[in-house]
DNA sequence: GTCTATATCCAGATAGAC
DNA sequence: GTCTATCTGGATATAGAC
């Protein structure tokens, strides 16, 4: 009997996470209000009213997704940071690894551009900005300590910590949203150009 | 009476150009779809009916926008490019502009923001990603022309230019979003900051 | 030119059969 | 768990009065 309980719970959990990945791409393409509870469902391949056992609303499903993207987001710049690695390291390993995550995971370009949409959209739940507002500036703090330690060390260009972390984020995100949306027309730049915006030669 | 008709355009004309420049930022905010007629009429002060005298649809409002969005930006590529000028000093130029243009005219920030929500989203009509197709590759093919002049002069450092031009409009872009997103709170970065990432020192 | 009223449509969510 | 049918609300666009 528990045994089939958990069975159960686990098959809901699949089904749910497959939903959510559908969604995804959905919502980060046309946005919450144009993407219908009837694509995601289609994408799915279930019925429009089965969707409702699952999840309570369309914006329960957003809401979760951008919950998610922030949870990956905040955990890896929590984790770079605390690498025994000198701030110049640090530095060139983010731009490696987000200039990769680019090309390898297909849904990170979607993520960014999902984050976008949510943070800029004034047509969003109050709940989602809660989470947007409490979450977002977090990998610029990180970035502005990262720097500051670097400038301290002598490694990074002497310009405003502060400014320096938003031309990091900003262009980061910005590629994202090439990739996102240009697709296989999209090549990722040399990261050797984005390091030497924050590291002496 | 071909006064009076003269006058009469006028005032339409000037109609138009308000109810445009209310549906600029409601558009930006919200998107196409989220963006509802009456949005559009309650920020013009007129009702909802109204709208329909000056356009046929909503989705005219936002093709115009689209329109001259690229007009504006394509013609201020264009002069750019014509400008005699060392390559050097129309890179300086161009970002000293683009990010005073943050500062000083409001609009400019939604307008990137509108283009971005056209060029990413799946939600808008046939027509506007014609113009979308037809007309955003002309600011990265001036930018990867000025830079390649730029590496003939020394002035330019040596990474591909192709990869440098998207790098320098990945970066506008996300400081437009990031103006358009956090308003009061924007502070656009030390130019030179930017100017470093194309410029020899 | 401008408004109010309304026809029409479509999407989110629910109910109930299997 | 899954589907189909339906309720309900809201948004576009039109019609018609002033």
């Amino acid at each position: 009997m528990a045994r089939n309980r958990e069975l159960n719970q686990k098959m809901r959990d699949e089904r749910r996470e497959q939903i959510l990945s559908n969604a995804l791409i959905l919502f980060a393409a046309k946005g919450l209000s144009a993407t219908k509870i009837t694509d995601i469902s289609a994408a799915s391949g279930i019925s429009q009213g089965l969707i409702y056992h699952y999840f309570q609303s369309k914006e329960e499903i957003f809401r979760e997704l951008i919950s998610s993207a922030f949870e990956k987001m905040n955990t890896a710049c929590r984790e770079l940071e605390k690498l025994p690695l000198p701030p110049r390291e640090k530095i060139i390993l983010a731009i490696e690894k987000l200039l990769e995550g680019f090309d390898v995971y297909e849904n990170t370009s979607y993520y960014y551009l999902l984050i976008l949409q949510a943070t800029v959209s004034e047509a969003v739940p109050q709940e989602v900005k809660d989470i947007i507002r409490n979450q977002s500036d977090f990998p610029y703090e990180v970035m502005e300590r990262i720097l500051i330690e670097g400038q301290k060390e002598g490694s990074v260009r002497a310009y405003d910590a502060r400014d320096l972390a938003v031309v990091f984020w900003t262009t980061i995100k910005g590629l994202g949203l090439n990739k996102a949306a240009h697709g296989e027309r999209f090549k990722s730049p040399d990261p050797r150009i984005l390091i030497n915006i924050f590291l002496k030669e």
